[in-house]
DNA sequence: AGTGCGGCCTGTCCGC
DNA sequence: TGCGGACAGGCCGCAC
């Protein structure tokens, strides 16, 4: 599934393929994602010079004069070059042809995804506005983890999950990152002091940008013709050593329980 | 205000 | 071996 990470790597992929250019003609093949897909993407895109790829949480952001197209993958979305005529398969949903025989396709079978429309800064689209800061960004530290959590009782993991606290942290990088905190998932956020914040804020700096490092070197590859971009293999940890998984560092078997309706693992040694 | 949960959707896996 | 059902997952939006 796209965690930050993924959602990185597609943009530096799909980034050269279209700054500087136009889509010329949107397709739809499929509107019903997550919300359905506006008439407005259709009717505005085409045509508008594309100035930037940004990204911003999971959210990938194709900012034109006129509007942002805002893409979210879901759990199951990706995106895939592919030649101009080429029809589409199931659960490929949507085109954007670039207008040199070339497709920029999303498919997303779970249609978790979306593809949305804003006229306006997307930054203030509802989505995006109460966002926290990136987790990689000079505005995220441990001293606003910290102060933020103050008085609050829901679980660590939850609350890093919340997107308000810091933006585009999913359960995967969440267990890892407190894994390597040494913090338990399930202990409240506001009953952990500023140095376990600290280490926690840059677990989660650590831990994605060493994935994105790691899909770096699959970029090549990404976007290409033949399937599904790399998702890589950083090596976790924890997360999905679940069943009679033993942590690395003291050998003890790892815990499983869901935290905030999500599955969460840990060491129960290592973790407080 | 903070918290918890339902719902969206389908591929995969498990148990029978 | 085949089938049905549970589950996973991001994250919005509602209810308390």
């Amino acid at each position: 599934m796209p965690e930050l990470p993924e959602v990185e790597i597609t943009r530096r992929g799909i980034e050269p393929l279209l700054v500087g250019r136009r889509v010329v003609a949107v397709r739809v093949y499929n509107a019903r994602l997550r919300w359905p897909v506006p008439r407005a993407l259709a009717r505005r895109l085409p045509g508008r010079e594309i100035h930037s790829v940004t990204r911003r949480a999971k959210y990938l952001l194709v900012g034109t004069d006129a509007g942002t197209l805002i893409l979210h993958l879901g759990m199951s979305g990706s995106l895939r070059l592919v030649p101009e005529g080429l029809p589409p398969e199931r659960h490929e949903h949507l085109d954007f042809a670039l207008g040199d025989r070339r497709v920029l396709r999303l498919r997303d079978p779970r249609r978790f995804g979306a593809a949305l429309w804003t006229p306006r800064d997307p930054l203030i689209h509802p989505l995006l506005r109460h966002l926290g800061p990136e987790p990689l960004g000079p505005d995220f530290d441990g001293a606003r983890l910290h102060r933020m959590a103050r008085g609050r009782r829901a679980a660590v993991k939850t609350f890093i999950m919340d997107g308000r606290v810091v933006a585009g942290v999913g359960n995967i990088y969440a267990n890892e990152a407190l894994y390597r905190a040494g913090i338990h998932p399930a202990r409240a956020a506001g009953r952990i002091a500023l140095p376990r914040y600290e280490r926690l804020a840059g677990a989660l700096r650590e831990v994605l940008a060493e994935a994105i490092l790691q899909g770096g070197t699959t970029l090549r590859d990404f976007v290409s013709s033949d399937g599904a971009p790399g998702y890589f293999s950083i090596r976790l940890r924890v997360y999905g050593k679940g069943v009679g998984g033993a942590c690395e560092r003291c050998g003890t078997v790892l815990a499983s329980r869901v935290i905030g309706q999500r599955s969460s693992v840990y060491c129960p040694r290592c973790q407080r």
